[in-house]
DNA sequence: CCATGAAAGCGAAACGTTTCGGATTTGAAT
DNA sequence: ATTCAAATCCGAAACGTTTCGCTTTCATGG
């Protein structure tokens, strides 16, 4: 493999001409000659690696996530990986599998091969996982969750979900809806709190008292939605359910379905974050959604802007979800 | 950030012998702990750089896949991640949006990380976009789609399409259908073709002719499966369908669902590749699925092997599909 | 044709490892 | 004590870059 001595040895200049040139250096006309026609009779392409070393910047970020299998996380990831690559980055994706150890682990892995930032949708509570990263001066963003005690030193990219499960709640409430049940995520996680506050303060606004009763909490995946569900509909008087993600809205369609619950006449239901789902569904399913490109895109332009430029400014963002109407909701007129 | 001269000056021991218990050597067991202690205190931790620099391998696999959205891909390499993550090796994502000259453009990007291996889901026909790889003696592990041009020179992993393919037409011959459509990818590509001779197949020992009506190409996409599915729709004597990937199994679904088609009452249809997505559809769909998890071990594996040992042995490994049964399919009895 | 300042080119050191081959230590046997 | 092989240790070079501080070259105007 050439190395960029083969260059100076095959033109008769000196190593720093070359690397000077191959970073964008003005040489002379005819040395510029040289030096392409060097690389292409020997197929040079520069050692990240050997410059990784030298500028103690490897032009990696790091992604740990609770899983990949998961179109929130994947679409976020997509965008923001194009955006980075066409800068000259490259993307480490670690899989957790929801542990908060395999987390810990992973951001040690990934410190080892001295990432230049890490983007971390956290599984642990307390974040003890990215002292190390702090420590190091990598950039760390966060997504999805905000961990209060790293305020101030991470970056993040919240979506205001208090604001859109208050949104989806007022939906139901409008269609006459009183006794609506919602599946949170598991007690104690951020989004948890969020939504449920959301739910709370759209039942009070309304001059509803949220009955404990209706709120039961699952723990995001498939089978926790299913469960969730099958427990709501033993509830007498239930006329709706909000189902706060995208795996937990699966599991309580099939909990539904198996129930021959028929929707909207009998409950009216409101999903969470898959656009394609809630076509394929029938009827088409409402749902909240979350600004997913726009999340990737801003956590690209925050690692950019944190390590090309040298501003150490910490960002905050929070984004607007939005509420896609489809026929699972239905109307019930006041008595 | 602490080096290994560091370690050696706290502890007064030279660097081999620091270099050499850190990759597993023996010391003498007051020394041992002295690294221990003086690992400990500043809080050092490898460069993988300087290693990767010095060794010339980066403990890196690149993946290049069309897409990240993508429940196919994601599984396999969640699983592949995970194997490799625990040897010690990093995977770079390159999602390249099904786009050849991207896709060409991601290998030249990660020859220049000095990847140690590349697996990749083709887009291109020709593979040209791998010779630099295998130029440079990367190994390649190709999955789900083969480039014949490159036989013995990569390694691959595919399942058998065409005997899922004839397993699931099979199925609904067996159901006693005779009008059966089929809904493939594009033309020209690896897997179309192959379910396509297993439909033909399927057929031909049934005594059956294949009628072209019947064969329709859409671009596996959603989009293409809801034009697949209107077009067969039209077609007077079809009683079932077999669409042969996850997102044109949505669009085909969604297409059923707007003209109000029966499943499996006036139509059997049998799906691709998705467990979750077959449960949570009423009726609960009978799928041809494939083994990801065995790709994504079997593609760690090729690399731990072509990496560690020094066997530049080619494998070419070739699986089943499944027929998991849900109750889309209906029977029909001879007239 | 010379002086001059700017532009371009250069050698050498450094980044943090690994590794080679030789030097030193160890401890058991004499 | 002495010897000796085995075990351990060590200095130095090398991996392929970038970068610093000089030196050389060039074009221009006088």
């Amino acid at each position: 493999m050439a190395t960029i001595k083969d260059i100076a040895r095959e033109t008769g200049l000196g190593l720093a001409t070359i690397s000077k040139y191959l970073n964008g250096g003005t040489v002379r006309e005819k040395n510029r000659l040289a030096i392409e026609a060097a690389v292409d009779k020997l197929g040079y392409t520069v050692n990240e690696l050997a410059r990784s070393l030298k500028t103690s910047r490897s032009r990696t970020i790091g992604v740990v996530i609770p899983e990949l299998g998961n179109a929130f996380v994947t679409t976020i990831i997509t965008e923001m990986e194009d955006i980075l690559r066409k800068n000259g980055y490259s993307v480490i994706v670690c899989d957790c599998r929801t542990d908060a150890a395999q987390e810990r682990e992973a951001v040690r892995f990934l410190l080892q091969k001295r990432v230049d930032g890490i983007l971390n949708m956290p599984v642990s509570r307390d974040g003890t996982h990215l002292d190390s990263a702090l420590e190091a001066g990598v950039p760390v963003v966060l997504i999805d969750r905000m961990i209060d005690r790293l305020a101030g030193k991470v970056h993040s990219i919240l979506v205001d979900n208090a604001a859109g499960a208050s949104a989806a709640v007022s939906r139901l409430i409008d269609a006459g809806h009183r006794h609506i049940g919602v599946i949170l995520g598991p007690q104690g996680v951020f989004t948890t709190a969020q939504r449920h506050l959301g739910y709370s303060r759209a039942m009070t606004r309304n001059g509803l008292t949220p009955d404990a009763a209706f709120v039961v909490y699952g723990d995001y995946t498939v089978q926790g939605g299913y469960e969730g569900m099958r427990r709501l509909l033993e509830l007498p008087g239930l006329t709706a359910v909000f189902v706060t993600n995208y795996e937990m809205t699966l599991g309580a369609i099939i909990a539904g379905n198996e129930l021959s619950v028929k929707i909207p006449e009998r409950l009216s239901l409101i999903g969470f974050d898959n656009l394609q789902l809630s076509q394929v569904i029938q009827p088409r399913l409402t749902i909240v959604t979350q600004p997913l490109k726009e999340i990737g895109e801003a956590a690209a332009g925050i690692f950019l802007e944190a390590l090309e430029a040298d501003a150490p400014e910490i960002r905050e963002l929070v984004l607007n979800t939005g509420l896609l109407e489809g026929d699972s909701v239905g109307t019930i007129s006041e008595p």
